[in-house]
RNA sequence: GCUCAGAUGGUGGAACUGGUAGACACGCAGGACUUAAAAUCCUGUUCCCGUAAACGGAGUGCGGGUUCGAUUCCCGCUCUGAGUACCA
């Protein structure tokens, strides 16, 4: 790097000689000792990584700063300008702190397990981990060359082996724990077992499934293993349960409510249905309250928080039982008792309903089940049955699109059952409709149509009576769900007030037994897996359908290679294809024996990928059995009971398919075929091939050869199975496929995206520990983290979990916080300014079309009704037959090809194909084609905000910009853009601005002929006031994230000392030190220069404030008049109110303005205003 | 529908606890330098009337209110953005 050179460069002979070619190179070549922020950046950036210059100390007499950003998964479009800014944010931040004397931690890192990469390689056959590193490579060049100061040595990327076991681990211990609601906090489920060894379950509060087991110690101690495990799978903090998820049958996966828009998935558009489907599930719903409570302590924008109250949706009320009435008598012919349903007895059954308005509970006059209720099927009397089957029948049409948008249409059927009222026994009519969900709550409202606006509509739609409860209640037209006034109609709680009513309410129903206070909340238990393959591997196998975790001395689980990242043929997840995706327990631990035949348990957890069709196939399987065939009736009796030395199962499901008989341990299945066989050739054929994907051999029988000769068949199975091998790969599709091999299956679905990102801070600590997910002494040091900074699309995701599972791990004293993120920041997001070219296209009486191109003001008169469109083509020059109809449309156009809105013709012409030859009527009305004509005129774009996306040609790259202003300038401009935590659109057009304000900065360092230059002469008292005003606004706007206001700032700063003419070496280095955690490259350079240290910036020291200079002898006074300014006026600041009202009174000026009347009041505030009433 | 955030020149925005509205920057207009262009520098730039100018009036989404004084506080409304949804 040349400092600086006494020769003036000759740039009149440059010129000359290059001529024209320099209007694209004013920069670089025509100020040879102008600001080179291409050497310097590079320079400092190489420096910087060179030395480590970031590396954050484990051990620290400073106080330690923790600084995060939200790490970002490394998606193929690499960074647009949107993405950098939070991390710009938190650089200048961290910068800053580390001149305060903190200890800084500021990692990154990547999230890299996503679906993108996985659809690309669905697409290209790709290996996911190949496209990601390709990815992160990107991402890292980016990153680098904006001049963050992360600390590197610490990057964390989550679809690392080396990463996600303790991803893995974290769910094991998920696994071994139990929330204890009495203690309000998770313990590990030995504690749990041993409670349950003596005491049996009763005493325990845990937050567990809804049907748990009542049993004694004895009763417990006498459970098999597997029943043991069974019960104890309903206690863990993570679980298998069968949910209603969004399935996405085009993707082939299940997707988070997010990752749904309007019924189709977000990513590819695909439609999304509601399934129920075995799943892993977490139970954050234990940490509810604690999550809820924990938004009081911590820092967070108030949206923010308001968002996960909202998704915790607490709401205090009641659960309230009714009894069921009597079921309908059967008539006398019997018939309704034949044909009833309910088959079962009813006796002592009831509806429990959830209610935040208990005090109500006499205004009810009809109980409403969701559609999806289990008792709806019980509870429908025969009279009713045609209603409400069509009813139920019409709700399953109605997609969840439907449901929502369809919100005044009231429907519903009646049961025909009553409930009774538990407080009066009044009889209740019992309904259906689609607006009770069956997922909130318990399925089921008493509807109150006095005080609820919805079961007010429903009751006059239906006519139902409406019973007022409160004596001001005003319900002629509409509910009136006040608490304010007296009860009426409501029994023992008339003449009371909500607060006593609501009391009593509860008291009685707690009394009697039938209901008492609850507290509800909305959110539901996090599914955790996706049917996917680029995820973390749940260490999980499955054993007699009971999920077992692996060893913790076997993590990782590595995730296997597969052939395709598609589903297999029957459905299961991408894993399913892998080979060998087998647990084989270690020798030394031998499978416990007798353990394998608990087949009324088996099954239970393991299910199809599509559990409802296998329940079909189940009741089919169950069918033939009970009617089999002569011949397989024949051939049974042989195959039973092991005869053939093997297990033989009958009318078994595989997949999507029954086998006659099946052998799971050999894999043989045995077909009986009828005469129609010939005619099913083709279908049976495929239904081998896929039986044999699964790892089964197919032998086929026609019935009459069993008929003829059972022993003769029996005799070919028996020997067939005797050759065979055991079968190798276990699919886990059957339902009860158990005990085929001492291999079991894995899990084949993989860990959702936000699991990585739910401990990630945590591995930053310590990130090359091996032995741990980060030491104690770590965890210890830095706590959690000081600042993070983040999209406010993470609020009920990422952020939601990663403060439960930081729970979970507190009660586990893992970590020392309650809370991982103390304060944390919302950057806005950055919306794209798409510009458009607006086209007209007219038609000849051949209807051949022409296009126009109308500047954004033509476009307008085109567009105005009093315009006529024949008139302004004719004015144009092209006159067109206004009876032929015209055809117009805005256009994406290029944002890199528009400058200031105005288009670049040329760049336009060559930018496709189409507009080669386009004729372009100007903003003046002239015409620009490509044979010539007038291109004087210019062509203004039309400008609107839409997201920043590739299809809209409004995606704005740093890298460009970095390569014309510098990583600096775009580190400002992106900072001088707006508040950092408002949207706003992406507008590189005031980005000069800030590239003329560094080379301003750095002109005060060199004299006219560019040469290094500083004083050591004491500055001047306006030196330094300018310094000291600098120092205290910067400090005062890092502190509260106000960033664009110091960019403004210091372009006060350096203006005013430009104009001061300082070159003050003292001034200026305490500047470079303010400057440096925004323009980090260019303050490290004239760091340098000024002769100090190279690197040792980044730890010096803030410079001190000092009040003193700023100090004002002389204030010059706004002086107004009722509130109107009308002049200034200097007055000395050490004279007190009244000496200053006395100097304003005898103003001449003053006078003039109060044109002789006296003011009834005058106010004086010091150093601010006066003020005179008139 | 509900919850939250926001609305200031041609544009991005500033005005921090009520005290000179429009800082800073872009753009635009005019000028200097230059054969010319680029770059750089200087001047002006909220709107309206008038005008060379002084000066006058209006003005922070709209309508009210509190106050000596309101972009800032209060009430009502309009619009925009975000989140969420037959949530019992």
């Amino acid at each position: 790097m040349v400092l600086a050179s006494p020769i003036p460069t000759n740039h009149q002979l440059t010129t000359k000689l290059i001529g024209i070619l320099l209007i694209s190179l004013p920069h670089t070549l025509n100020y040879k000792m102008d600001y080179q922020f291409k050497d310097i950046e590079q320079k400092w950036q190489q420096f910087w990584a060179d030395h480590q210059t970031f590396k954050a100390e484990d051990n620290s007499t400073k106080p330690k700063y923790y600084v995060l950003d939200m790490f970002p998964y490394p998606s193929g479009a690499g960074l647009h300008v949107g993405h950098p800014l939070g991390y710009i944010a938190s650089d200048i931040f961290a910068r800053y702190k580390r001149l305060k004397g903190f200890n800084v931690l500021h990692p990154m890192g990547y999230d890299s397990f996503g679906l993108p990469a996985e659809q690309y390689a669905i697409q290209t056959g790709q290996h996911p981990a190949i496209t990601t590193e390709t990815n992160i490579a990107t991402y890292r060049r980016q990153l680098d060359q904006i001049g963050f100061s992360f600390d590197w040595s610490r990057e964390v990327r989550t679809s690392s082996p080396d990463y996600y076991k303790w991803t893995q681990w974290i769910f094991m211990q998920l696994f071994n724990s139990w929330y204890n609601k009495a203690i309000e906090k998770a313990e590990p489920i030995s504690v749990l077992v041993k409670h349950f060894e003596q005491h049996g379950s009763g005493g325990i509060n845990a937050v567990c499934d809804e049907e748990v087991l009542n049993f004694s110690a004895t009763e417990w101690r006498a459970m098999s293993h597997d029943e043991q495990q069974a019960e104890l799978l309903k206690y863990r903090l993570t679980y298998l349960r069968e949910s209603t998820v969004n399935w996405c049958p085009a993707l082939g996966t299940v997707l988070a409510n997010d990752e749904v828009k309007d019924g189709f998935s977000e990513r590819g558009g695909y439609p999304v249905e509601q399934k129920k489907m075995m799943q892993w599930s977490m139970r954050i719903t234990a940490y509810a309250e604690r999550l809820l409570q924990g938004l009081d302590t911590i820092d967070w924008p108030e949206p923010l928080k308001e968002m996960q109250k909202n998704w915790i949706g607490k709401s205090t009320g009641a659960s309230v039982r009714f009894p069921i009435a009597a079921p309908p008598k059967p008539s006398p012919e019997g018939r309704a008792l034949e044909v009833s349903p309910t088959g079962g007895d009813l006796e002592g059954a009831y509806i429990e309903v959830f209610t935040t308005r208990v005090d109500t509970i006499f205004g009810v006059t009809f109980v409403v089940l969701a559609p999806e209720h289990e008792l709806v099927k019980e509870l429908t009397t025969p009279e009713q049955q045609g209603a409400i089957d069509a009813y139920i029948t019409q709700t399953k049409k109605k997609s969840e699109l439907d449901r929502m948008a369809d919100t005044k249409t009231v429907s519903g059927a009646f049961t025909g059952s009553y409930v009774l009222n538990p407080l009066n026994g009044e009889k209740i009519q019992l309904w259906i409709a689609d607006y009770v969900l069956a997922g909130y709550g318990t399925g089921a409202v008493m509807a109150v149509p006095s005080g609820d606006q919805r079961d007010y509509l429903f009751a006059k739609h239906f006519d139902l009576p409406i019973v007022p409860i409160m004596d001001i209640q005003k319900i002629e037209t509409e509910a009136d769900p006040t608490k304010e006034g007296r009860y009426i109609n409501s029994d023992f709680i008339n003449g009371l007030f909500y607060t006593e009513g609501t009391k009593a309410v509860i008291a009685k129903l707690e009394e009697i037994g039938a209901g008492k206070a609850k507290v509800n909340f909305r959110m539901r238990d996090a599914i955790f897996g996706r049917q996917r393959y680029w995820g973390e591997p749940v260490p999980v196998y499955f054993k007699d359908g009971l999920p077992h975790l692996i060893e913790e001395n076997e993590l990782p689980l590595v995730l296997p290679e597969v052939d395709k990242y598609l589903p297999t043929e029957s459905g299961e997840p991408p894993l399913g294809r892998a080979e060998n995706w087998n647990y084989n327990p270690a020798p030394s631990k031998s499978p416990p024996v007798g353990e394998t035949s608990s087949s009324h348990l088996a099954g239970n957890y393991r299910e199809t990928a599509d559990p409802v069709y296998y329940e079909q196939l189940k009741d089919f399987s169950r069918d033939n059995r009970n009617q089999p065939t002569e011949a397989e009736n024949f051939l049974w009796q042989l195959l039973r009971n092991e005869q053939t030395g093997f297990k033989i199962r009958r009318q078994h499901a595989i997949g999507q398919y029954i086998a006659d008989f099946v052998s799971l341990q050999k894999g043989l299945i045995i077909e009986l075929d009828g005469h129609h066989h010939k005619l099913n050739k083709e279908a049976d054929d495929a239904r081998t091939e896929v039986l044999n994907h699964l790892g089964f051999k197919v032998i086929r029988f026609i019935n009459d050869e069993v008929l003829s000769n059972p022993q003769k068949v029996a005799n070919d199975i028996k020997q067939k199975l005797e050759v065979l091998p055991d079968r190798k790969k276990v699919s886990p599709t059957g339902g009860d496929l158990e005990g085929a091999s001492e291999a079991y299956a894995y899990e084949l679905s993989t860990m959702p995206g936000w699991a990585g990102s739910s401990w990630y801070w945590y591995r930053y600590m310590d990130a090359h520990n091996d032995s741990e997910f980060a030491s104690k002494k770590a965890v210890e040091y830095w706590k959690d983290v000081d600042l993070y900074i983040g999209g406010s699309e993470h609020a009920t995701g990422h952020l939601l979990y990663s403060r439960f599972w930081n729970k979970f791990m507190k009660d586990m004293n893992l970590v020392v916080e309650e809370e991982p993120f103390k304060k944390l920041i919302n950057q806005g997001m950055i919306q794209g300014r798409s510009n458009f070219v607006y086209r007209v296209t007219t038609f000849d009486a051949n209807e051949t079309p022409s296009h126009y191109y109308l500047s954004k003001k033509q476009w307008d008169r085109y567009n105005d009704p009093l315009e006529s469109a024949g008139a302004l083509f004719e004015e144009w020059g092209f006159p067109i037959k206004s009876s032929y109809a015209t055809y117009s449309a805005p256009i994406h156009v290029d944002v890199n090809i528009v400058n200031n809105d105005v288009l670049d013709i040329e760049k336009f012409r060559n930018w496709r194909g189409e507009f080669a030859n386009a004729i372009l009527i100007l903003e003046d009305g002239s015409i620009s084609s490509p044979t010539g004509g007038g291109r004087e005129g210019a062509y203004i774009c039309g400008v609107e905000i839409e997201k920043m996306s590739k299809s809209k040609f409004n995606v704005v790259n740093p890298d460009d910009l970095i390569a014309r202003y510098g990583a600096d300038t775009l580190r400002m401009y992106e900072m001088f853009l707006g508040p950092l935590e408002q949207s706003k659109p992406w507008n590189t057009n005031g980005i000069e601005g800030v590239f003329k304000f560094l080379r301003k900065f750095w002109r005060l360092f060199h004299n006219d002929q560019w040469v290094f230059t500083v004083s050591d002469a004491e500055p001047s008292k306006a030196e330094l006031k300018s310094l000291h005003k600098i120092i205290r606004k910067v400090e005062e706007d890092v502190e509260r994230f106000s960033f664009n206001t110091s960019v403004s700032s210091f372009m006060i700063a350096v203006n005013e000392l430009t104009d001061l003419k300082c070159n003050n070496k003292a001034i200026l280095q305490d500047l470079v030190i303010i400057l440096s955690s925004y323009a980090p490259h260019i303050c490290e350079e004239l760091w340098t220069l000024l002769g100090n240290e190279a690197g040792a910036l980044s730890y010096a020291s803030y410079p001190k404030f000092n009040g003193t200079y700023l100090i004002e002898d002389e204030f010059a006074y706004p002086i107004s008049i009722n509130g109107k300014t009308k002049m200034n006026l200097s007055i000395s600041l050490s004279l007190d109110a009244a000496a200053t009202e006395a100097i304003v009174l005898a103003n001449a000026d003053v006078l003039r303005y109060l044109d002789g009347k006296s003011p009834k009041k005058v106010i004086v505030v010091k150093g601010r205003i006066v003020n005179m009433v008139v």
